[in-house]
DNA sequence: ACGATCCCCTAAACCGTTTTACTAAATCGG
DNA sequence: CCGATTTAGTAAAACGGTTTAGGGGATCGT
């Protein structure tokens, strides 16, 4: 009943382990004979070598793993991280990698990440001050950043956060719109929390804001699902101070809030204009388009799982250039149009 | 440089490994002092036990592997992908498990099994006759399929997909449409091949057309993107003969139809009538809101990482009875209009 | 005919844990 | 004060592979 083994095959094929290990990895190390011979009694008791096994022996185990911040159920309703997975899946397939999904356990992902048989890891949206980096470099594991700040241990991929940020603001700046929110994220430490990326992102906006000289945005706090965006909207002001312009820290938020106006009677664009990050193709199709700040994720995840794998190799490699980001504009932004006029004209 | 290991622990606290290791898995098994000293130690020397060898010893890694007949890319373009996950996750999570992706590697599925080290497999969308499931038997590590057909050695989760394509196709009959057009998958070993799942579904379709009398639907081919549901509507037939109404496979392969048909200047639903399968959260975002088949994606997820973990304890699970699918309908569809009819009126 | 080479194959060490079986010392009951 | 338990720790054997170093026989060149 118990699993066969190396050594089962070795004795059934009259053989040292040494030579079945040879017929799998190094066959031409082995005569013809005895090679078919080893590999038709492996075959014929159904032998697989134990994985474990083999990358304890072989300091590999053929996967990289994925640190997730928060619950799986939180991030994977965002299609952000699915569009990351995308990229990083197929530089995977290309070397032969799996992918080991590590979010918190019990809350902490430093035991997650101990746990984790990796040969490398992708990070993202860590803050430098977390503890699960120290673990990282303890264990001196090739480790990539993504949608983290600069680190002098490991190289660090990202987007112009800040510049699509502020190609946002000033869009809707340029068209006339004064009263604005920014939907931001949790403070730390909340199951959602704000990552170096959404700072970088509220500081564009902000200093967009700033430079135009408009009149300081609303802010208001939502995670980054649809449901927050909806509750975020529900939390806006009302009446004549009601921002005609909102800002959001991603896409899924951003469609939230549009969905909550409709409901609310608002119409979208004409009554308010919202823009959203990241364009995941849904958002091509909402009800208006979005218009959003695009980021190549899957090129993103492509490029952090190339910088990986050099690392894995051995190489050092050094954190490339920002990507770049660009202001994608569809249908849920619309000149402002005077609230008073509209009231009155009804 | 090396990696810190249990007998530089054991060495540095003048101690046994054995000790060390109680030290970490049986700490009450060890006197006040040394137990704080042997902690003290590891801390300072920084030592994280090497997740292969504990996975070797103790028979049991950690981690369930989620089994992906395609390409990454490819499957999660899908969101039904993510929603699985979600569910998965869920489970992982309160059980301290980690979830591994495993794809084809080199296009071979087996390859991609032997090399992954988990406890237990779920297995997506795999056909019966699919050699990898000889490999996951053969091995002998716990599976569950999601997607599959009933088998006599694994436990099968599935939803009611004949129930659900029924209900949508006599939800498109009873709106009087007459020229049905069904999205069916690729044949077998294409990249994006048809599923039991498909099968089941296309079963469905036809049950109810045939059962109602109407004219035998048109089928095309198509994947489950976006794209593919766009190509798809290019191939239908034009004029006279266009269908009126679409049965995709999947939200996705609807949304390419609608999108696609808008663009070619047809209104949905007055012109053409489309319904998805799924009922992914973005057809509810949708321009108009999408006509689908629900069926509880989470839910499935949740259930098929509690039955796994089940078998992974040792205890025999039956396969729970198929999940209730419901026909949700949104804006996609309306009754069919006269084509003649209307072309007369212009 | 004889050392050098090459071809096949093997014994044993190693990877880094956990766990079993056991021992020496300390504590206990009577 | 003595045998029986308990306590606190250890040595060695798994776990199941890969890899290093080397050995025995056939083949080669001379």
């Amino acid at each position: 009943m118990s699993r066969v083994t190396i050594a089962d095959v070795a004795s059934a094929a009259g053989v040292s382990k040494t030579a079945v290990s040879f017929a799998f990895n190094n066959p031409e190390r082995l005569g013809q004979a005895t090679l078919e011979r080893v590999l038709g009694v492996a075959e014929d008791l159904g032998y697989t070598p134990h994985p474990a096994a083999r990358a304890l022996s072989m300091r590999r185990s053929g996967t990289i793993g994925v640190l997730i911040p928060q619950r799986l159920s939180t991030v994977f309703a965002n299609p952000f991280v699915s569009e990351l997975i995308q990229g990083l899946g197929e530089l995977c397939e290309e070397h032969d990698l799996t992918l080991l999904l590590v979010p918190p356990l019990n809350g902490s992902l430093e035991g997650a990440i101990r746990q984790a048989s990796v040969d490398g890891f992708i990070s993202l949206g860590l803050s430098p001050d977390d503890s699960a980096l120290g673990v990282l470099d303890r264990i001196g594991i090739p480790t990539v950043l993504v949608d983290s700040e600069d680190s002098p241990s490991h190289p660090t991929v990202n987007v112009d956060d800040g510049g699509g940020a502020r190609a946002a603001a000033a869009h809707l700046i340029g068209l006339g719109h004064r009263q604005l929110a920014i939907l931001v994220l949790p403070p730390a430490r909340s199951q959602v929390h704000s990552t170096p990326t959404a700072e970088r992102r509220l500081a564009g906006y902000r200093a967009a804001i700033t430079e135009a000289g408009v009149p300081a945005p609303h802010s208001v706090i939502a995670g980054i699902s649809v449901a927050a965006g909806a509750s975020a909207f529900a939390s806006l002001p009302k009446g004549k101070r009601r921002p005609t312009g909102v800002l959001a820290m991603s896409d899924m938020a951003a469609i939230g809030v549009v969905t909550a106006a409709q409901a609310s009677g608002l119409r979208v664009p004409d009554d308010i204009s919202v823009v959203g990050f990241d364009d995941v193709p849904a958002s091509a199709w909402t009800n208006p388009p979005l218009t959003t700040v695009r980021q190549p994720i899957v090129e993103k995840g492509r490029l952090a799982a190339r910088l990986l794998i050099q690392r894995m190799k051995g190489r050092a490699v050094a954190s490339p250039a920002p990507l770049k980001t660009s202001l994608v504009i569809r249908g849920s932004t619309a000149p402002a149009t005077n609230l008073d006029l509209r009231i009155k004209r009804r």
